[in-house]
DNA sequence: GGCACTTTGTGCGCGTATTCACAAAGGCTT
DNA sequence: AAGCCTTTGTGAATACGCGCACAAAGTGCC
């Protein structure tokens, strides 16, 4: 996880495929394309194991889910295998993506080749800024956020990414789903509720660095190494350990 | 989640908290701090779990694995919970973190807010491309790449953010490990591969765009709606399923 | 054509994670 | 102080994911 929030699809009549096999398709994609690229034709699921950083029986099973596209004694055809797994993930349609909030992320994501090559294009940059509604940013010109949901319909938006401040983030969240997107890609650092039938899925830089900082301490010898309180021995509300407010 | 790519720390002498577990803490960790900025002094596990959108039980016993935090027939107070997950995560230490890559994620990465008010101060924003170095950036100037162990020495850096494009983050990354790093959140869409005892977190913001496309696609009726070909009966090479390269 | 070799696809056992459900514990009221 | 009510902490059941190890299947050499 980039840690996540998922609810639904949980129903395991998603044709079967396991939520974590789903989430390592797109690994193993990258990994495909860029053998692709090297000209590769025939790969091994030892070798695309390892370039894909998994175990190669995980990877067989996981590619079992689609369906057998692979030759005993052989391997897995690179150019085939890439199609199947782009079929599976709906990646040989397009989807059209709207960014709301442009901000330093916004902008980033905006200019972003991962998205376009990936059959997710751009439809609309908004953000509730007048200042910079009317930037032309990676070739488009930002709107005014009032105009989200006539950028949603005239575009046919599906997917929606916020990455607004964390305060407008579920204000956003619910126009867009009042609006007809059922799925969302939130990197504003709250928890979105939303009703059943709409996915949502977070990315938080600040809790990926909170990890590598938990196992960074182990390394170096456990939590409170000199810790001022024997653990569970505190006196409540004795000291202020705040916290700064987040962006 | 973000989807990720970690070995190691498997080994149970954690001291026994769960890697799920410990994914989680941040999250509650955020939940707890907006409560305390809305002077909420006592919550119970039924409302933490509810604004950090997970089962009851399961923030139970995540918090159970820190200690007995809790009062029965209360719930649990508010500041010291923080206080105790902080520890824990190891957010009472500071944390020197160097960005490399100061394309427009780099950016976006060098000017948010979340990671000064956790507790990671970023010691410096490095670039290959003579045209960004010296440019100042969030109160920053952007140094060399050549100045890396320079500047990984200098400030003590632990932890290692890579914003680099894909070509260069294997040899960036084997250059911040040689020089001490023992942790690394990397953006770049490769795998990569480190020594033993090294750390690696990965955000791909392509993947949670296409594991969403998945479930999109499901809802809409499943792959192959209009499938060209029955599953598994396609001619091998008839066509060219390309991908583009990606940024 | 048969045999040896390679590699897939998967049955199985194991450990982890999740959830339910309830007894133990503490507070509050009378 | 006794009993009721709330909420924690956790035992037990279930589900899930992982990886080993091997049989089945296909290739290519002789």
């Amino acid at each position: 996880m980039t840690s996540r929030q998922n609810r639904n699809h949980r129903d395991r009549a998603d044709r079967g495929i396991p939520e974590a096999t789903v989430a390592r398709l797109p690994v193993y994609l990258r990994a495909l394309t860029g053998l692709q690229e090297r000209g590769v034709a025939t790969v091994s699921s030892e070798e695309l194991a390892a370039a894909a950083g998994v175990n190669s029986a995980k990877l067989r099973k996981d590619l079992s889910h689609l369906g057998s596209y692979g030759t005993r004694g052989v391997g897995y055809e690179v150019e085939y295998l890439v199609y199947q797994i782009s079929r599976e993930l709906g990646l040989t349609q397009d989807w059209v993506v709207a960014i709301i909030g442009v901000g330093n992320l916004g902008r980033a994501l905006a200019g972003y080749g991962g998205f376009a090559s990936r059959g997710f294009r751009v439809a609309g940059l908004l953000d509730a800024d007048e200042a910079i509604v009317g930037q032309e940013i990676s070739g488009m010109t930002v709107e005014h956020t009032d105009r989200l949901e006539d950028v949603i319909a005239d575009h046919g938006v599906s997917i929606a990414v916020i990455a607004t401040p964390a305060a407008a983030a579920q204000g956003v969240c619910d126009r867009v789903v009042a609006a007809g997107v059922t799925s969302v890609l939130n990197f504003a650092p709250v928890v979105l509720s939303v009703p059943e039938g709409v996915d949502v899925r977070k990315v938080d830089l600040s809790i990926e660095l909170q990890i590598l900082a938990f196992h960074e301490q182990r390394k170096a010898g456990g939590p409170g190494d000199y810790a001022p309180l024997a653990s569970g021995d505190a006196p409540p509300g004795a000291t202020q350990y705040v916290e700064a407010v987040e962006a």
